[in-house]
RNA sequence: GUCCUUGUAGCUCAGUGGAUAGAGCGUUUGGUUGCGGUCCAAAAGGUCGUAGGUUCAACUCCUACCAAGGACACCA
C-alpha cells in the first residue's frame, strides 16, 4: 500500500470528478493537518476548488463529504466550513505510517554540491561547520529524492594569505614543524598567519615581502615551492581530521592551484568566442546584462573582470576555470548547488551568467546556497584576530561537557572508551543540529554557553527519543514481546497514537519540500517534532501492556519511530545511539 | 545611490494566502525515575517593524517607509 496522503488526493479527485463532472489537477488538491487531531487525521481545503466550480468552499467541502463518506474506504470524512476532514481507519492510518522511510529510485539527474572550500591558512571555525553541515545535509537530501550527488570541494590552496603564514613561519618559526611542537597541522599554521597580522601592524613592508613572496610562488621558485608544499600538507592533515570528525565527506576535491593556470586558456578561448572582450587596457571582461544587472552609477554597462590589465589571474578567473573542469569530469552533470556565505551572491550571479553564456550543460541549473554570518555575541568573528569559535576546540569542548555527565550518570556500567564514543556522538549532534535548524539565511549568533544546550530543540532531544524507542522494544522482546502488524486495528484510540501517525506520514512529505528547495532546516524540525510528539505518547501511553495484540502493534509503531529518526537524523550528519 | 536578505513572545527561532499565530529557552506550578527525567503536563507571556493596498480571506502577496546585515568589475 502507497502512502496514505496520494490515496487521500486520488479520492477526494475521484469525489470531484463524480459530484461535479468536471476533473480537477493532482496538484489542485492539497492534503494538511488540521490544527488538533480530533478535528481528523488529515484535512483538505476546498479554497482552491471554489474557482473552478463557481462554488463556495463550503458547499463543496459538503459535497465532498457526503460523497466521500459513501465511496471512499480510508476514513470518515466531515466537513467542518471550508475543510474535509478525514479521520482514518486505524489499519489504514497506522499501516502508511508504519512503511519504512526510503529513499526515492534513482532519477537519472547528476547534480553536484560544492562545499565548505576552505584556505589552507587557518584552521576551521564554526562558520565552516555551518557550511559543512548545510553542505553535508543538501547532498544527503538530494540523494534521498533520487539524484545522483557529487559532494565537491575546493581548496583554497595558492594565494598571498597563504604567502602571509609562510612567510611568518620563515621569520619566526625557528624550523617548528607540527611534530615538534605537538600541534594539530591547521592550528600550527593559523597560529603564524596570526603572527604575520600583528606584526604587520608594526611593519608595513611585511606585506610587499608577502606579495613579493606569491610572485615567487607564480613564477615556480623551487624553494617557495617546497615550503608552500610542505605548510599545505601540515593544514591538509589536520583539515583530514576536523572533517573525520564532524562527518564531513568528499567524492571530488579541487585544488585551486592545479586550476588556476589554467583559467587564462580558459579566458583565451571565452574571448575566441566573443564570450569575453579584452579591453585596450588588455584586462579581460565580462559584460553583464543591463536588464538583469542594471548599470553603472556613470550609465555605462558592468562588466566582470576575468583577468587583470597585467595578464595575472583572479577568484572569478580560477571558477571560470574551475567550472570547465567540472563539465570535464562530469559531462552528464545536469545541475550544481554551490554553498558559499551570502556576501558572495553577487559574484555568483555573474558567474553563472557567465557559466550560461560559455555554454556549460549544468549552467541553468546553478544554485548559490548562501548561507548567513555565524556571529559572536561580541561581533563577527575574525581570524586575524584570533576572534573565531574553532571547529576543533568546540567539538573538543562539548565532548568533555557531555563525557563529564555521562561518568556521572552512568559511572561504573561504561568503560571510558564507550564513554567517549557517546559523548562525541552526542557533542556532534548538539552542535550539528544547533547549527541546521536555523534556516540558512539567518545569521547565527553563537554563544558557546548558550547555544549548544542538550535540552528543547537539540539533537540530543531527538537523539533520546530514538533510545528510549529502542529500550522499549529491547525490554519487550525479553518479555517475549514483539513488534508486529497483525493487529493495527487496535491502534488509534489514543489520539497521541494518532499523532505519532500522522507524523509519520508527513515525513517523506517534508523530506521532498526540503530538497526541492534546498533547506535542511525544514527536515532538523520535522525530526525534532516527531520526537516531541513519540516523547509525548510515551509519557501518556504504556506500551508495554498486558495485551500482548495492543502491545506488539504499539511496538511496531515505536519501532518505526525509531527508524524514521534515524533515517532523518542521518541526512544531517548525525548519528544515534541505542542507549546514551 | 541601487540591489539582495532579515524584522513574529523577555531571548533563540518555526509558520506551503485559509481553522484559535506555534515551539524551545527563561519564569511560575505539578509529575520524581514507572517502558531510562537529556523527559512529560500546565500557566503566564503577541499592536506578527510602521503605514497603505490587493483579496471572500494577509504573518504570508504588492507599494512606500523604518531598522539590522550583506553586495555593487582588475579582493577572496
Amino acid at each position: 500500500m502507497q502512502n496514505v496522503v496520494a490515496d487521500i488526493v486520488a479520492d477526494v479527485r475521484q469525489a470531484l470528478q463524480d459530484v461535479y463532472s468536471v476533473p480537477c489537477a493532482m496538484e489542485d488538491v492539497t492534503v494538511e493537518t488540521p490544527p488538533d487531531i480530533t478535528i481528523g487525521d488529515f484535512a483538505v481545503p476546498c479554497f482552491s476548488f471554489a474557482s473552478l466550480y463557481k462554488m463556495a468552499p463550503a458547499q463543496i467541502a459538503h459535497d465532498l463529504a457526503a460523497h466521500l463518506c459513501e465511496h471512499s474506504t480510508v476514513g470518515v470524512w466531515e466537513a467542518v466550513g471550508p475543510y474535509v476532514n478525514v479521520r482514518l481507519h486505524p489499519e489504514v492510518l497506522f499501516a502508511s505510517a508504519l512503511r519504512p522511510l526510503r529513499p526515492a529510485s534513482p532519477t537519472g539527474r547528476q547534480i553536484m554540491v560544492e562545499y565548505l572550500s576552505p584556505n589552507t591558512n587557518k584552521p576551521l571555525h564554526v562558520g565552516h561547520v555551518r557550511n559543512g553541515v548545510i553542505g553535508m545535509a543538501v547532498a544527503a537530501l538530494s540523494a534521498f529524492v533520487g539524484d545522483d550527488v557529487v559532494r565537491a570541494e575546493v581548496i583554497n590552496d595558492r594565494g598571498v594569505h597563504i604567502c602571509k603564514s609562510m612567510l611568518a613561519w620563515q621569520r619566526w618559526g625557528g624550523g617548528a614543524t607540527p611534530a615538534t611542537t605537538g600541534q594539530k597541522g591547521d592550528h600550527f599554521v593559523g597560529d603564524y598567519y596570526v603572527r604575520f597580522a600583528q606584526e604587520a601592524v608594526k611593519d608595513p613592508s611585511l606585506a610587499d615581502a608577502a606579495q613579493e613572496m606569491l610572485k615567487k610562488w607564480e613564477d615556480g621558485d623551487a624553494e617557495v615551492r617546497a615550503l608552500w608544499r610542505m605548510m599545505n600538507t601540515w593544514v591538509e592533515e589536520g583539515f583530514r581530521e576536523t572533517f573525520a570528525q564532524y562527518g564531513f565527506v568528499f567524492d571530488r576535491e579541487y585544488y585551486e592551484s592545479e586550476v588556476y593556470q589554467r583559467g587564462k586558456d580558459i579566458v583565451e578561448e571565452g574571448v575566441a568566442r566573443g564570450v569575453l572582450v579584452r579591453e585596450d587596457s588588455g584586462a579581460v571582461v565580462f559584460p553583464l546584462d543591463a536588464t538583469v544587472f542594471g548599470v553603472q552609477k556613470d550609465g555605462s554597462a558592468k562588466k566582470a573582470t576575468l583577468l587583470r590589465a597585467d595578464g595575472t589571474a583572479l577568484y572569478a578567473t580560477q571558477d571560470l576555470a574551475l567550472a570547465a573542469q567540472k563539465s570535464a569530469d562530469y559531462p552528464g552533470l545536469d545541475a550544481s548547488v554551490f554553498v558559499v556565505g551570502e556576501e558572495q551572491e553577487y559574484h555568483f550571479q555573474t558567474m553563472f551568467a557567465l557559466f550560461r553564456a560559455m555554454g556549460f550543460s549544468w549552467a541553468t541549473q546553478c544554485y548559490h546556497l548562501s548561507y548567513a554570518m555565524v556571529n559572536l555575541p561580541t561581533g563577527k568573528m575574525k581570524s586575524r584576530e584570533g576572534t573565531v569559535v574553532d571547529a576543533d576546540d568546540l567539538l573538543a569542548d562539548v565532548t568533555e561537557t557531555v563525557a563529564a555527565d555521562l561518568r556521572k550518570r552512568h559511572g561504573d556500567a561504561c568503560d571510558d572508551a564507550e564513554i567517549a564514543r557517546r559523548a562525541h556522538i552526542m557533542a556532534h549532534a548538539a552542535i550539528v543540529f544547533f547549527l541546521v535548524k536555523t534556516n540558512p539565511k539567518t545569521s547565527i549568533t553563537f554563544d558557546v554557553r548558550t547555544s549548544v544546550a542538550m535540552e528543547g530543540v537539540t539533537g540530543p532531544y531527538v537523539q533520546y527519543a530514538y533510545t528510549r524507542a529502542k529500550s522499549v522494544l529491547r525490554k519487550g522482546q525479553a518479555r517475549g514481546a514483539v513488534a508486529s502488524q497483525d493487529s493495527l486495528a487496535r491502534l488509534g484510540a489514543v489520539d497521541a497514537e494518532r499523532v505519532v501517525a500522522q507524523q509519520l506520514i508527513m515525513l517523506p512529505v517534508t523530506i521532498a519540500r526540503a530538497a526541492s528547495v534546498h533547506d535542511p532546516s525544514l527536515v532538523a524540525h520535522a525530526a525534532f517534532q516527531l520526537a516531541q510528539t513519540f516523547h509525548s505518547y510515551y509519557n501518556s501511553t504504556p506500551i508495554l501492556t498486558d495485551d500482548p495484540d495492543v502491545t506488539a502493534a504499539r511496538l511496531a509503531l515505536a519501532e518505526a519511530v525509531a527508524e524514521a529518526l534515524r533515517t532523518v537524523l542521518a541526512l544531517l550528519t548525525i548519528d544515534v545511539l541505542e542507549e546514551m
